[in-house]
DNA sequence: ATAGCTACTTACCAAAAGGTAACAAATTAC
DNA sequence: GTAATTTGTTACCTTTTGGTAAGTAGCTAT
């Protein structure tokens, strides 16, 4: 492949790495995103799942992925007051990247974690 | 699925999310492997791929991916001093993981980015 | 009316990540 | 021996990210 081609498509990946990067990037984003693959779920029984997050950071970047069209937020009156989130189609085209964010973990941790260190 | 055993299957996906994230996070990595897809290259090289990259953070996130086996150093005696990276094969294997990762980035910026905002 | 539950918010702080600029070591070309 | 090239390092600072603790709002059960 030609040199200045092979400049320009790096460049093309770059962009979009960055894309998704910006939005799956941080702490919390991506285990939010896994427990709710499982169906929608009220904000206290994510954090059940997550167990060391605190309200501050949920609430924080489940907004942020509201803002990015990841995950929607339905309010359901009275009970005493609760809240349904859910994957959005957007949200929900994120699982093979998920899928293989998971293999690769699970290879990462048997080829070096568990290898000696 | 009975409850339980969806919350352990659950925790085991955060683990393996943690895991590869440990590896992956962070502003420069990601384009670092991306600009090594292409084959071998030079410290120099490199710095022309990705172009807002400074000398620091790319010295110290090669050595990052060095000490995880991502990326292989090659010193090569004079010419002025030149030195090699390249993928090692566990570099290698994020390649399925960084195609659904760019793939994902394209969708994106098509759903979000370009409509509206 | 008081206590409890759910779903947050706020103020404040600490740690981590990243940026800038200047400099250094080794080699080579002139 | 002087300058240029390549590959970094160092010191210092700013920004971003994340953590803690306490409080709030709306409703309900007693």
């Amino acid at each position: 492949m030609p040199r200045l081609k092979n400049d320009k498509l790096c460049q093309t990946k770059l962009l979009a790495s960055r894309d998704a990067l910006s939005v799956i990037q941080g702490k919390w984003r991506i285990p939010i995103v896994i427990s709710l693959t499982y169906g929608k779920k009220r904000f206290g029984d994510i954090q059940k799942d997550i167990a060391d997050i605190s309200p501050k950071m949920l609430s924080q970047e489940l907004k942020s992925l509201e803002e990015n069209k990841i995950v929607s937020r339905k309010l359901h009156d009275s009970m005493p007051v609760s809240v349904e989130y859910s994957l959005t189609p957007l949200g929900l085209s994120l699982q093979s990247l998920l899928q293989e964010l998971l293999q690769w973990g699970l290879h990462f941790r048997s080829e070096l974690i568990e290898k000696k260190r």
